[in-house]
DNA sequence: AGCATTTGACCTCA
DNA sequence: TGAGGTCAAATGCT
């Protein structure tokens, strides 16, 4: 990441920096919480192996931080993420508090033809951030694409893929960066409400967010659980559909415990790893996971699921795979935090 | 056949 | 008046 003071990287692309590195600091939170947890440090700490992990955590955090302080903050939207130090992660809670209400109470009047608009959100505040992928654990659907007045790049519309079945109003606009087209802007208006509550919460999946939890009490700048509870709740509607059992997801989150907490200094590299086996394995066959350009939208990445223009079964963000969800939920709780936020961790290519 | 995406038309608001 | 947002028929893939 190179970054001058002579202002030459574009502020959008710092912003996505500082809003990576703020990301992977709370992941790191996390993760120490986790590690105290289940009691990790004791595999850790062994005097042959280092300092406990915590500490070389600690020690990583503090990196980051300073890098973060280095960069100062890109852009608006990446000063707001490491001003809040969360994104809407809680779904109905005030997290999304800046969030727009979709004015969708609309039943614009029927007849003559398709369209017109509500302009769901405009004028009214929403969730803003850059990203460098459009995964964010949740299924959008897209409804429309627009080219957008002075920008190169067309705007892509989404709505939650359960707004028709659980009425869920979220909505998210997604849209290259000028400067940066591997990065995207992307606006969330409204909040997920959607969930389904048969669905059984993975007890991996429930100890990580209890872990989670415990993190969150110490340091506030991680989001309330809430959005784990959301995301759980997503999960448990993909595994149910799909009958997914939950031992997969158990299982790899386990199993790669050892080599993500290991203190070979490699762990980012493992947990890119273990999230790309959990991803793998999970069947995932994510769109807009890895922000992959391609389809018409003019290298926006969006969704790219199902394929073409049609694509039985595709969907936006994740699949309805179960297991996927599962991951969704995993890489929630140790990376991504449910609701509309991203990834803590980036997967992408 | 079912479903997601594409895309042009239509509507609303600034 | 036009940019932006949404609808829904058409399209195409699985």
């Amino acid at each position: 990441m190179a970054f001058s003071s002579e202002g030459d990287v574009p502020a959008e692309t710092v912003a996505a920096a500082v809003n990576d590195l703020v990301e992977v600091q709370e992941g790191f939170v996390r993760m120490r919480g986790w590690v105290l947890s289940r009691d990790l440090q004791v595999q850790s700490s062994s005097p042959s192996s280092g300092p406990p992990c915590t500490e070389l955590m600690d020690a990583m955090m503090n990196k980051l931080s300073s890098a973060i302080s280095a960069l100062g903050g890109g852009c608006d939207v990446a000063m707001e993420a490491q001003a809040a130090g969360r994104w809407d992660l809680a779904a109905g809670t005030s997290a999304v508090r800046q969030m727009g209400e979709s004015s969708t109470g609309r039943r614009r009047r029927r007849g003559g033809g398709r369209g017109g608009g509500s302009r769901s959100g405009r004028g009214r505040p929403s969730n803003k951030r850059v990203a460098t992928t459009l995964e964010d654990g949740h299924v959008w659907r897209k409804y429309g694409q627009k080219d957008i007045l002075n920008s190169s790049y067309p705007r892509s519309y989404y709505r939650c893929t359960h707004m028709l079945d659980q009425g869920c109003p979220a909505k998210r606009q997604t849209q290259p960066c000028q400067s940066d087209p591997s990065s995207f802007d992307i606006t969330y208006h409204g909040e997920h409400t959607c969930r389904d509550p048969s669905t059984i919460i993975p007890t991996a999946i429930a100890d990580v967010a209890g872990a989670a939890r415990d993190v969150g009490a110490a340091a506030d700048n991680i989001i309330s659980f809430a959005a784990a509870g959301y995301a759980t709740g997503g999960v448990a509607s993909r595994m149910g559909r799909e009958g997914t059992t939950t031992s997969t997801a158990t299982h790899q989150l386990s199993g790669g415990g050892d080599d993500v907490f290991s203190s070979s200094g490699e762990a980012f590299m493992q947990w890119d790893e273990l999230a790309v086996a959990v991803v793998g394995s999970a069947g995932m066959t994510s769109s807009t996971v890895g922000s992959a350009p391609g389809e018409n939208d003019g290298g926006n990445g969006d969704t790219a699921a199902g394929g073409g223009g049609g694509g039985g079964g595709g969907e936006g963000s994740f699949p309805s795979s179960p297991s996927a969800g599962s991951l969704g939920f995993m890489v929630g709780s140790l990376g991504t935090i449910g609701d509309e936020d991203d990834s803590f961790f980036s997967f992408d290519p």
